[in-house]
DNA sequence: ATGATGATTGTTCCG
DNA sequence: CGGAACAATCATCAT
């Protein structure tokens, strides 16, 4: 059981919760929510949630490299971010 | 050094 | 407004 999260009631645990970066997902659902739900007006997330990540993987590590990339960048964000919440940490 | 954990990220959709 | 599938993450802690 080395992955077993939950997926409601996350609490916080820092003091500043420095929080983390996104994930490639978030890259690519940024693209994904204009295409799907133009090419499928009217469906419900119920489908196009789930279809999305269907696609995602079917893609290709060449098409989510470039969301992969984001995420890469996006974490460096994060890296600051948490560089303050640590400094401010430390008095 | 290593493993396991947790917390988080953003999308869509609706009532 | 939040929650839930969907996926990745990956820094951090603890031992």
């Amino acid at each position: 059981m080395a992955a077993e999260r939950k997926k409601a009631s996350r609490k916080k645990k820092d003091p500043d919760a420095p929080k983390r970066s996104l994930s490639a997902y978030m890259f690519f659902a940024n693209e994904n929510r204009d295409i799907v739900r133009a090419e499928n007006p009217g469906i419900a997330f119920g489908q196009v949630g789930k279809m999305l990540g269907e696609k995602w993987k079917e893609l290709t590590a060449e098409e989510k490299t470039p969301y992969e990339k984001k995420a890469e960048e996006d974490k460096k964000r994060y890296e600051k971010q948490k560089a303050e919440y640590a400094k401010k940490n430390s008095s």
